[in-house]
DNA sequence: CGGCAAATTGAAGTATTTCAACGTCGGTGG
DNA sequence: CCACCGACGTTGAAATACTTCAATTTGCCG
């Protein structure tokens, strides 16, 4: 067994975006210290309020990050996927709920351990600050799409967002010859709930675009986007095709 | 006139939120360091896909971080006050415009100064990074309030996120005999971009909220909030009266 | 093959958008 | 000093989109 790979279970830092880029040192270190946690699709990582006692990196799967208001109403304010980090935090607590929107693994680090692997290598701070901009951009992005009246719109907005932020992620993304085919990893609960609607809207909101020609859903959480641009239109975005990631 | 003070501005980096626990020498660093600059109400302090070519600190006023879509339709995702950092980015590109939304200060560093002054101070690091992490809490509570299907519902959650993030700012929030009174730095336009609906329902919603006794409209920009509690359950959050910062 | 959860569809009710008109406030110029 | 103008806020009424509730279908797993 490679002494790069973390204690056997076949997953490698190297692998992970945003942190491919780092000095073998740096990702050595990373696989040396980390401990693979699996969570089933459901299960609760950080209840609303905890301490965050550990960091974590997504291995695979998503998570949710989300809200309970006082009446159970719900809502999502991002998903974490594959390489996006849990638990930069300074105080600790969070005010968010963290959930596993599908089954998922993730490595922890023990807090202490972490902050001195950030001081030991330098690449991993900077790393790790860019991945904190990053989520800034993207929560921003989620409230450009929400504030859209149309849920179509907002279901357009989604897609795109999809194609920009998880491309390269777990095969989420796929460009092909009829078009791009998108696993969405999350229900159409979970998506009501990040696009601030209900389910049987969004049910509308794809069938809508599948009729328009936009679209074909392969199945519920599998679509093909056909034409970027009446996306791009519907979200009021530049066509914007698959060039471009978050991190430049 | 004392040393402490930025060239004779009258403004000083110990008054602002964020700023104000720095060590002496760090303030009068920075003191020495900024310069500041004015801009007018509607005036652009940065374009979308503009490089982020300084660092700035809100010293007075209100701006709005907004992304201006292909059809005209805006969004505003934000707004910087008192003690807000701008331009802590690291490609420096920015996804977002900045604008005025009313007259405004900003103490304005060169960004390699900047940089410097942050490895010089470590705690001027550390206040940094709390900011970006408040920015992005912040930003999902937006996600939130602006999730929520019904417009009151949304104004309501507006008005509690006034009264915890710009508590201490500029007398944006007075506790008073009657209740909390609280200066709006935008336009109904501006409120309605943010709370992704149209100035017309904003009025609606404002004008049912005062019909309720929840609230009284002392002037457009000047609202009393006399039943915390009732606006607190419209946003679905606990009862939370004035205490507890966002930093804490 | 039965049972359950998720997704979809239909129809009625409700809230918001839209369009138009009116009121108010502050500034400018006669 | 007053009248006018323009920006902003408010109000009304009709059109539209979404939510809600109920029922049906689909797909998966035992």
């Amino acid at each position: 067994m490679s002494g790069k790979q973390n204690r056997g279970t076949g997953r490698d830092f190297r692998d992970l975006p945003s942190f491919s880029d780092l000095d073998p040192p740096a990702l050595a270190a990373l696989n040396a210290a980390a401990r693979l946690v699996i969570y089933r699709a459901g299960q609760t990582v950080l209840f609303e309020g905890q301490e965050f006692d550990f960091v974590g990196v997504v291995a695979s799967g998503a998570l949710r990050i989300q809200k309970t208001l006082l009446d159970g109403r719900h809502s999502i304010v991002g998903l974490w996927v594959q390489g996006d980090i849990l638990g930069c935090t300074i105080d600790g607590v969070s005010e968010f709920a963290i959930e596993a929107a599908t089954d998922a693994e993730v490595f922890a680090f023990p807090r202490a351990q972490f902050e001195a692997l950030l001081d030991e290598f330098p690449d991993l701070d900077q790393a790790v600050l860019l991945n904190i901009l990053n989520e800034l951009d993207r929560a921003r992005d989620c409230i450009v799409i929400v504030s859209d009246q149309k849920i179509i719109n907002r279901v357009a907005g989604f897609l795109l967002m999809m194609c920009k932020r998880f491309r390269g992620v777990e095969h989420l993304v796929e460009a092909g010859q009829n078009g791009i085919a998108i696993k969405i990893p999350v229900s159409r609960v979970d998506l009501a709930h990040l696009l601030g609607t209900r389910p049987e809207s969004i049910s509308r909101a794809f069938h809508a675009l599948a009729d328009n020609g936009d679209i074909d859903i392969m199945a519920p959480d599998l679509i093909l986007i056909k034409d970027v641009s009446a996306l791009a239109a519907k979200a009021g975005e530049e066509d914007h095709p698959l060039r471009g990631s978050k991190i430049k």
